[in-house]
DNA sequence: TAAGATAAGAGGGACAT
DNA sequence: ATGTCAGTCTTATCTTA
């Protein structure tokens, strides 16, 4: 590899003179003139297209790729060079160049053909795709590739399926971002049995010590009226019917789901507005039988 | 046709053996 | 480790208005 170097003509931040450069391959930045290479990463995901000045707007795709947990090297793609040249520009001395040589060797071995990395690429080929299936932000895309990572230190892959842990992960990181997806929706995006997944999440839980906030059904709430198109008012029906059942505490153990369907259920009948238990349980992925039962209990405990 | 009722069955947590 | 129990949710079927 021959390092293509642009001079962008900026001041060092170390010795001040105008010769940062960049590496055109790698994207990372330094000083020509000492050798400081500028560590901070900018802390946003897509390319920098903005420029300020003539100089950078002639090069403005120079910037390295952007860096993420979901790439098997987390985008952080330092590659050693052939140049056998410091930073400076000088040659290197014969035992330096042996010890480059080396290192050179097992940068490129480490790299992509490691098991773990094999591993780690195939699930997040996946990763993409779902993304978009469910629309996830990217939070909780990274959230996912951090919990997966934890899980492959600790050796939960061996003997398991890939997608079924992905998909435990990426559960988790929607409960943990307070994301409200279901099992089901990721089951079924996924094609692996709820169960599978259910296995593997409370596998994670339990290995990895996650701490899962419980699922807030006024979130759910939100999702499903959006689903089923209701109305604002009767949102805000179903939300004090769900703040008063979380003080009559009647909403543990049950599925945030059901209870946030059978509130919005119960709000539109004392709202008059007309609709089916069928359409809400539609949108909510809980069945009718479901509603009515939350629904009888919500009226008894709330004397509506 | 929508809503209510009932029963059988699955999956998982708590607890005892 | 294994079995039992209470509780929840789902599926299926029947009845009621």
């Amino acid at each position: 590899m021959v390092l293509q170097i642009l001079n962008t003509g900026s001041r060092c931040a170390r010795c001040g003179k105008n010769s940062m450069l960049t590496d055109n391959a790698t994207g990372e930045r330094f000083c020509g003139g000492c050798g400081f290479v500028i560590s901070e990463r900018v802390e946003e995901s897509g390319p920098e297209w903005r420029s300020f000045s003539k100089d950078e707007y002639d090069d403005r795709s120079r910037t390295g790729s952007p860096t993420s947990l979901a790439m098997h090297d987390m985008g952080l793609a330092t590659i050693i060079g052939h140049a056998n040249k410091d930073a400076t520009g000088k040659p290197l001395s014969a035992s330096m160049k042996s010890t480059i040589e080396r290192l050179r060797t097992w940068d490129s071995r480490s790299q992509v053909h490691e098991s773990a990395d094999r591993n780690f690429r195939q699930a997040f080929s996946d990763l993409g795709r779902l993304k978009d299936k469910l629309a996830l932000s990217d939070a909780v895309i990274e959230k996912t590739a951090y919990i997966y990572r934890k899980a492959l230190d600790k050796g939960l892959v061996r003997g398991r399926s890939i997608p079924g842990l992905l998909a435990a992960a990426l559960y988790a990181a929607c409960r943990d971002t307070g994301t409200p997806r279901t099992l089901n929706d990721v089951s079924s995006e996924i094609n692996i049995k709820r169960k599978d997944v259910s296995r593997c999440y409370r596998l994670l839980l339990r290995e990895l010590d996650l701490k899962m906030p419980v699922v807030d059904p006024i979130k759910c709430m939100s999702r499903i009226a959006s689903e089923a198109g209701l109305s604002e008012k009767v949102k805000r029906g179903a939300l004090a019917i769900l703040n008063d059942a979380n003080k009559m505490e009647i909403t543990a153990g049950k599925d945030p789901m059901g209870l946030a369907a059978a509130a919005l259920y119960l709000s539109c009948v004392t709202n008059g507005e007309n609709i089916t238990q069928k359409v809400i349980a539609l949108a909510a992925g809980v069945t009718e039988v479901t509603i009515r039962n939350r629904y009888k209990g919500l009226k008894e405990s709330l004397k509506i």
